[in-house]
DNA sequence: CGTTAGCACTCTCACCCATCGAGTGCTAAC
DNA sequence: GTTAGCACTCGATGGGTGAGAGTGCTAACG
């Protein structure tokens, strides 16, 4: 087989990849096996088919391309797709007008993390024709910014618990006082926790509450609802991932290679178990740059046809997020990386101001 | 080919309603058209397939079954399962002890309408191995049951509305004022706002908000903060479902009758169209019983493979919700019915509380 | 008159086979 | 190193065939 030099990885020569970005670029456009004949007509290469058969054998035997069949075109491994990304193209930043869009649309959306990454993971769908993913900026640990309470009934209120992330808990508290308890009590012991809480995290907050004077009414009544506060910090603290939101699977099910919904149902249920999703948002979130994973690359088998390409979000430290999307292995890496490279920075931005 | 007396719609004999439903449950089991002989066999009808084969050629010309071709055994038409549906079967009622399960899951979540229909959504899925769908109670006009300002820096604020109705909307406001304004302020406007604001609905808040004097500091605030709240209300009450959500729409896809995934797509795209489940949910919550709709009677061509089972719950001239489930044509009527009966039943208990 | 056995008929499905065409890999010449 | 030429491979396509399932009809039966 060697007909010439092999050089299975490193410095491929700048004809060898021109070629292997070009069968990559026409099958992500057309989906069909990419013949050497194809080649020519399509992309001035200024060489015979023969010449580029040579040079497709090659990239083959190097690992970056395969054939379905002996008489059909060739078609890129999930090898030839990573060197691609890595070696040959840039990210394609979005361009500026959608920017601009984009920008407004966030603007124009309630101020809280909470709708933030919902709108992220729909506006990657939209962009990329994939599906759009994305979780909420988890922090590692939740400070309490604003404690109210709400009467709901003589014995019942309802708590509602703002963090300094952005988002809001809501919970139902008994008070199993022998006095019924009016708003105005709910009111003073509202203010004494926001008094005594303000920006502590479940484990300050514990100890905080522990030095209540229980013999005082509103005190009692505030120590309990501490109690249920803390438990919900530390659900809160506890969970991985609070919730991976997607949008745009429709996208992905349009990609012919999944015409058999097979392949495809294998790939949702996978997305719906979160441990999987939340296990590798966290990988990600550790790490400080974009992260993709090619078919096979991903150590879940049901993955092995689609792509991922995920960015961290946030502040190292504080709170963390990742959006990104989900396409087939087969999809236009250039755009994808370049806008899930902006929307991640535009997130980075919004959670800036959080934190402001 | 009329070969005994015709009586296409009403009063079926015994005999006759007993095979439809035989070939009606047996097609739900295997998904496949149903023979003559197997239902001499599967069923103990005590009459030979011939005479069953007399019965099922009545059945096609009543408009109630089909075939698929010459050779092949019945199916039913929608009308044949409308026709089941209605004269037949009656729903089953979900086991007693599932009943308990699902009441202590809802006991489990947070105190807010929010998450109980997405709870509905997730449990109906479960229970009947279809699509869970619901919609939050959506009143006609909210109410505003408390306001809360909190600081994010000197010249912006949080703003959290809770609505009598058990939802909370969250906002940035920007107050532009030329002193800074502090925790302390807005918790003077906040109350003012609480006291003055109570259960009022947009309408009322801003005849109220009107009578606010400009050259007070905290009423001017308010009265700032006031305009957004309006504006909030009235989003709020103009659209029409604020959020279809569902769940478990993998149910669906392993159904076999959506292998090729072409019917299922769209499906989907109906589904994310809300226009329509907004129209088709108005539609339930003016009604007060459960609403089937088998194929083709839908309206829209993309449905016609499904069929929808729509409850509504809440109070009628307050908030009304629908939950429901979403499956193949072929689907367990008599469960799927007893299910969502069940579990909007359970919504109505909650909603009720709300407003208790 | 309803029920049944018998039978011809129809249609799908699975299988085989031949053909076609795209695209390769090899070789020899440039 | 490049190219033209050519044999070869293999999937896709389409027609033909046989098996099997299930029907509809008819004639006989109680």
């Amino acid at each position: 087989m060697a007909r010439r030099v092999r050089r299975p990885l490193g410095p491929l020569d700048l004809r060898s990849q021109a070629i292997l970005r070009a069968v990559i670029e026409e099958y992500v456009t057309t989906a069909q096996p990419v013949g050497s004949q194809a080649l020519v007509e399509r992309y001035g290469l200024g060489v015979s088919s023969a010449t580029v058969r040579h040079i497709l054998a090659d990239l083959e035997s190097a690992g970056l391309l395969t054939h379905p069949h002996t008489s059909a075109g060739r078609v890129p491994t999930d090898f030839g797709y990573r060197f691609y990304v890595e070696s040959i193209v840039d990210a394609v930043p979005l361009p500026a007008v959608e920017q601009l869009m984009i920008r407004h649309q966030f603007g124009q959306v309630e101020f809280a993390s909470e709708h933030w990454f919902r709108l992220a993971a729909t506006t990657l769908a939209g962009l990329t024709r994939a599906a759009g993913i994305a979780t909420p900026a988890k922090p590692r640990a939740a400070h309490i910014r604003r404690v109210d309470l709400v009467a709901v009934n003589e014995r019942m209120a309802s708590l509602i618990l703002v963090l300094r992330e952005g988002s809001i808990k809501q919970a139902a508290v008994t008070l199993d006082e022998a006095d019924t308890v009016d708003q105005a009590t709910l009111n003073q012991v509202a203010a004494l926790l926001n008094d005594r809480l303000l920006d502590q995290t479940a484990t300050l907050a514990e100890g905080t509450l522990a030095a209540l004077d229980e013999t005082d009414t509103v005190q009692r009544l505030a120590g309990r609802v501490g109690e249920r506060i803390v438990r919900i910090l530390r659900d809160y603290d506890a969970a991985a991932v609070e919730e991976v939101f997607s949008d745009g699977l429709l996208n992905v099910m349009e990609a012919p290679e999944f015409a058999q919904s097979d392949k495809l149902r294998q790939v949702f249920t996978a997305l719906e178990n979160r441990a999987y999703l939340g296990e590798l948002v966290g990988s990600v979130a550790g790490s400080d740059r974009i992260r993709i994973v090619i078919g096979a690359e991903n150590p879940v088998e049901e993955m092995h046809d689609v792509t991922l390409i995920l960015a961290p979000y946030g502040r190292p430290g504080r709170a963390l997020g990742v959006v990104g999307v989900l396409g087939p292995t087969r999809m236009s890496y250039p755009n994808a990386i370049g806008t899930v490279s902006f929307v991640s920075g535009l997130m980075n931005e919004l959670v800036d101001h959080l934190y402001a």
